[in-house]
DNA sequence: TATGAATGAGCTTTCATTCAT
DNA sequence: CATGAATGAAAGCTCATTCAT
């Protein structure tokens, strides 16, 4: 009463960075189709606690695709104002896909009907946008490159490493290379398709 | 078992193959976690006879997978003897994307177990460390690319392109081109992790 | 193949009769909550079974809430053309709570949205409006009765019954006989609240 | 503990009220299957308050029922020595029903082992058989009547109410009138089976 | 004492797989 | 051989109940 006790709600705030934790390493390891069961039994909690936390399963998957997305933003944001625009795009998919794991892309397909999770990632899509066209004008990048293309290339590296049958954890900074290399001005090719529209 | 007739296992061998193609579209659409009794309904067979072609689903999805690779082992070796080896690992390429929907990934961890389907894969490493061979000493391509680097960008053009949110059945063709530019010897940077080695 | 089997749909038959007698005697015994273990128990089947035969657990109740009024239409169908309108309408209410058990009414509720039930109710207030406008014309019943009244009376006398510390199968017939001499035009007393209309 | 004040058993005292409105409003919302949880945020306090007075949930539906008996009693033993005791039976099953929602026939299901309840239970048998036994002295209702009879009476014209497609809360009266007129001399009829004996 | 987070048994429902026909 | 009814092991989710704060 006296004291407004953040004691409890720090348990429960607890409990969900647990949660969000579990998940992440359980859908890594299992793909999206990973049990509520498993997640809680990683957490250490109960399945019903899950629930507490999370209404539905979408809404943990939203929970997580939406945090990656959110730290994306602040990462984008962070090198808006970088001196060397074409360094900062590189350090942007490089902290990018430090931070993801395989199933990010499995799993935003699952709450690709979750509206926060839509609002985070077109926000994404502009911060990049802005990254890209810096690093356009100072012609680091291929001029026909545009934030759309980032946003979808985001994952690849991670992902072409996933299925390297002698897996190493940073075996995507190679495919990043090659990829990084590819957006190169230098010998680009013209593109056979126009970058997609964003909605 | 009285009558052995060949129309018998006529009509078998076209089931089987009604159902793996009916079981590439469904899966496609729906993902690597599609009902049998869907893939059966497309199919236009019952479920038991999923059954009677393929034990088990992973048998199924192994079927599908290890087609994939048989296909791309043919267009491979049809293109060993090419007289431009980097024009045939860009063909390779396009035709192993052309050829794809977005599953296989999924699909080829599902059949992770297989032997046959590991058999078929490294078959296919080998092809294509051959192709990719050629077009390194013709310096076609970077001279730090291997073949396991070539498969397991594969599926990324594809696997990029499907995140976009107005989708377009050619858009891949943009990001084979990016990666292409990637794989080019010109203004290729040290890439910071050694290639995977093969098993 | 020559023979139009009906071996296994028969066999099918029998448990979708099978399944509605045991939920039938389940939900009487445990009311509507009764789970749908419980009912496959009875019947003698795997849970999977009843989804077979009812989607849901819905569509179950609906089957049976509509099975009884199917067999009341029946009823009053067959009793439309009899000599004597009044006992023609009191073998109606009788033969109809002979049919009954308690929970009828609960299941009822469920079932609210199922538009097959919703036609057959319809159709039954129907049969049971003419029913009663014989009776009325013929001067045996009060002229203020209505087929909705009857059709909303058909459960009281099983439901009173119900309540009985000491159950008899038969006591509802005691309360039917209250009730049918409640619906006597020889002394009737002005009724406070006006008949019911039927949407 | 250390100060048994008032006030806190003012408060206490208030909450069960509280909770006791609310269970009954959220009961006859929601049938007897309402949770828990719902009672507790239509009272406005914490699910583990409502534990608190009712340790079960059987408890609390017991407290509603047992509530409903006490007022009837009351309800009976103030007609006790009524001038007309046709009509204060009458006025009983007036008083009663309008008290009533639809539920308490199944709430009263749920409390039935509840020994306080079925003490209730037994003491508004008794008070209603004294009403029954004047009214039939006075030649006020059937000679065959019981007090058991007309408790298992009370909720039918609720109950039967319930049922209309067009529902409307005064509706009631008009089958409690046709029961009334059915429990007239006038005009009765031999009932087909005896008054059900109290335990 | 009140709170609400945590628990875990239980529910409806789905689906790969088996097997009688 | 094909069929599709039956099976039963999960899965996601709910909720009465407990208990640390």
């Amino acid at each position: 009463m006296t004291t407004p006790g953040p004691s409890l709600r720090a348990d429960a705030a607890r409990n969900r960075e647990l949660l969000l934790a579990a998940a992440e390493e359980v859908f890594a390891e299992q793909g999206p189709d990973a049990s509520i069961a498993d997640i809680a039994r990683r957490a250490g909690v109960a399945k019903g606690t899950v629930f507490r936390h999370f209404a539905t399963k979408e809404e943990l998957v939203a929970a997580i695709v939406g945090g990656h997305f959110a730290a994306l933003i602040a990462v984008a944001r962070g090198l808006l104002d970088s001196a060397d625009p074409g360094a900062a795009l590189r350090e942007f998919l490089t902290v990018a896909a430090d931070g993801l794991n395989q199933d990010l892309t499995a799993l935003q397909t699952i709450s690709e009907g979750d509206s926060r999770v839509t609002e985070l990632r077109n926000q994404l899509h502009t911060s990049i946008e802005v990254l890209v066209e810096r690093a356009r004008e100072a012609g680091a990048v291929r001029p026909d490159l545009t934030g759309a293309d980032v946003f979808l290339l985001i994952c690849a590296p991670v992902h072409a490493a996933g299925f390297s049958p002698t897996p190493h954890p940073d075996l995507w900074r190679r495919y990043l290379g090659i990829i990084v290399d590819g957006l190169s001005p230098e010998g680009a090719t013209a593109l056979p398709h126009p970058a997609p529209e964003w909605p």
